[in-house]
DNA sequence: GGGTGACTGTATCGGTCCGATATATATCAG
DNA sequence: CTGATATATATCGGACCGATACAGTCACCC
């Protein structure tokens, strides 16, 4: 799924600039699946408005640089729900240095480790919190896509959050149980090495 | 974590070719949290080569073409456990084109929707199923990292396959339960807006 | 007998994308 | 009044994936 698929789906929940795209992918709707940076944002967007499916205005701002406000056309609208029809999604990929660094727990200090663990706790619950609970329309920003106009998720998104929410909640819930555990394991190793 | 440090990690669990270094992110110990392709690891083992972090030696092999196997030096080795103690790992980060297809369920036709929650449930299946019930010593191949001279896997290894295990069966669950609630209400929408 | 696909291997390359950086302006805390 | 943070666009080097080439073996089926 490349970062213009990408930008055109952003652009689904109504207009919004560069920099608010990156907000959706960093923070906001996406950020627990997709990832895309201003690095290939703009370029993407550059392009998409070369071929027609997206059109801009300058907007001018008080007290802020200028802004380029994108919006998709009905073609890169079309050609969007188009273009998933046709897709074979790419498998889920779940990327995690911590993880790996935690299999070579036993040749790492025990400290590290602990710290690792602690990190690691310490992010899924921030990414955890940022799955709303019910945070409506506290956002006055940019028409993030998802909501109907009563202000409920719309079913697919309630279920890709739901999904998340499910995913995080079950990483706390075994870092929890079974960090203790680990890090004994860990200390007792050590001293049988020691001792012998 | 770049592609260098990877494949020194990968090779901590002893001697092994490219091709098998890849199995691991593809089918193996670390496929279900990094991903390394040929086209990084061949130009990686390279560099290592020539920066003394490892040595290979090229075998005959029967009925196979010949292989190139790769070793940790104790400079290959000390480096990358000093380069663990210094890293700050990156964030963790989950990527699913089906979920954010997903997202547009309410666009899309529900035959779509369906079959994507299917195929999301068919992949888990297959990826909790890689992680071992009790493969324990199955593959004679390369040496994998995480065992114990007794065959039990490490107690860092066995966290890590834990945690895997614990967030496939959760996402699992999750989709067994709310895919017909999903579905239905996408099926009720349609109709609605048919009837209005 | 011969085509076809699957597996083991090494290697290269185009194109995409990340991460860092530059530039500019404004707010706010200390 | 300095430094951190936020908004905003834009570029670029380098890393990496995915496809491809090349080469050999095996099993299968027609």
């Amino acid at each position: 799924m490349d970062v213009r698929t990408l930008c055109l789906g952003a652009l689904m929940g109504g207009e919004a600039s560069g920099y608010e795209i990156r907000k959706m992918f960093e923070d906001g709707t996406y950020s627990h699946f997709q990832m895309a940076s201003l690095g290939s944002i703009y370029p993407a967007l550059t392009r998409l408005t070369q071929d027609g499916m997206v059109t801009f205005v300058e907007k001018e701002q008080e007290n802020r640089p200028d802004k380029k406000v994108y919006q998709l056309t009905s073609e890169g609208r079309r050609s969007f729900l188009r273009g998933l029809l046709q897709t074979r999604p790419g498998e889920d990929r779940y990327r995690s240095d911590i993880l790996f660094m935690l299999t070579f727990a036993e040749e790492l200090p025990v400290e590290l480790t602990e710290a690792l663990l602690d990190e690691m706790e310490a992010r899924q619950e921030i990414a955890l919190a940022q799955i709303d609970p019910d945070r409506k329309r506290d956002d006055t920003s940019c028409g993030i896509y998802g909501r109907e106009e009563n202000g409920d998720l719309k079913p697919g998104c309630k279920f890709v959050s739901g999904l998340g929410e499910a995913m995080y909640r079950a990483t706390l819930d075994f870092i929890r149980k079974n960090k203790t555990a680990l890090i004994d394991d860990l200390r007792a190793r050590r001293n049988n090495h020691k001792s012998r």
